[in-house]
DNA sequence: TTAATTTTTTAGATTTGTCTAAATTTTATT
DNA sequence: AATAAAATTTAGACAAATCTAAAAAATTAA
């Protein structure tokens, strides 16, 4: 039940989650670089994972987090999401500043100290990137992304999606540096046509339209 | 300055500087035994030490701790004192269950999160084992130790030294199982002839006298 | 559908930390 | 002081995780 995972092994399964996620191809080049790592090793290790029945793998094939491997994946998660909201809250850091910290910490291995961290955080839901905290057994929201139109002003945020994905908006989005993963704040609506004027990664404001900002998806 | 070394290696730090402080000797076999594992994985390690200048070595010799040793080893101690106090504090664990994952905590590289955590916590000058914690320069208060005859009633504390080493005394240390490190806790003091009502590592209470009391040095 | 390119895997090496078994040095005993 | 015992070190091996260079498979392009 418990076996302790390498920290190694630990960081694979958690890229592995994050890809299949965002329906990328879990392709061994995504991996290495998602680890910082070469594909020869992302190789090796695949085959060691199989062995342990953490995940499926033919090879030139791809590969599939098993039940197994996927529940692995969800703790380390939760354990880097719970970190993270206490570096913010309890210990005053920028919610910009956690992420290094959370990737050691997430490999603590004690499950009775990260459910009373739980516990003693108010078993928040969501961490400060406004990711979900998956819970004890793994149990995760999806993600809750909105609309910029439906967006508050005045609160930062990350484009998680894109609603459209037509060449002509990819244009435009590429035009104005707005990416999955982007910082934006709206500045002001205006009621005429309800165009929006946005800081996109804190850079000067600039105008969009509200179709395009209806289809630029932010999270929470 | 900040250079990381490994979780092994820090751990052999710490194993060095706490022999060194029981004034025990420093010795291949003792080591092996602090760090469970084999003298000859001892060996290889301090050579490796050696070579960063963490420690001076002669083979056959034994062993001392450089300045930078030194450091290095205080600073993992502080980690270690200052989650056992969070553990104990925040998050209610028992003072006795704490020391195993603030094994593992120590390790987390990130000096401004242990200071942070520190200010969190309030500063506190002593874990809950009432080991002093290093402050953020490496300064460590001494040990606070007292003879068990100044010792409050109806309060666990740790036998930290003996006050005379002569073999009748260690003889009746023996019998009564009372080692450095054995749990005690003072029951009744009975006035008549000064002898203290005790539990040795809460097993059923025994008694000893004034003169054997006044021997055993215990913390805080 | 061949040929060129890209991706992935294999083969063999390296580093870190560990081990066993044997050799060496130190310490204790007679 | 010689010998026995204990402690320590060396030599050689191994597992985990990584790497480089070369080979093999899959994909893309001509």
């Amino acid at each position: 039940m418990h076996i302790k995972y390498s920290t190694s092994k630990e960081n694979y399964l958690k890229a592995i989650f994050h890809l299949q996620q965002e329906n990328k191809n879990v392709t061994t080049n995504a991996l290495a670089e998602a680890l910082q790592t070469k594909p020869a090793s992302v190789t090796d290790m695949l085959k060691k994972l199989k062995e342990q029945k953490l995940l499926l793998y033919e090879k030139y094939y791809g590969v599939k987090l098993t039940a197994e491997g996927k529940k692995v994946a969800l703790q380390i998660i939760r354990k880097h999401r719970l970190w993270e909201y206490f570096l913010v809250e309890k210990l005053a850091f920028g919610w910009e500043e956690v992420h290094e910290i959370a990737e050691e910490l997430e490999h603590i291995g004690s499950k009775k100290l990260i459910d009373r961290l739980d516990d003693f955080l108010g078993n928040p839901r969501v961490d400060p990137h406004g990711d979900p905290i998956p819970d004890s057994n793994g149990k995760i929201e999806p993600l809750q992304q909105v609309p910029l139109t439906d967006f508050v002003v005045n609160k930062l945020t990350i484009v998680t999606g894109i609603g459209n994905q037509s060449p002509e908006i990819l244009e435009l989005l590429n035009h104005k540096k707005i990416a999955i993963g982007t910082k934006l704040e709206i500045k002001h609506r205006f009621e005429f046509d309800h165009s929006l004027e946005i800081k996109v990664n804190n850079l000067a404001p600039i105008t969009i339209s509200e179709l395009l900002a209806r289809n630029i998806l932010v999270k929470k």
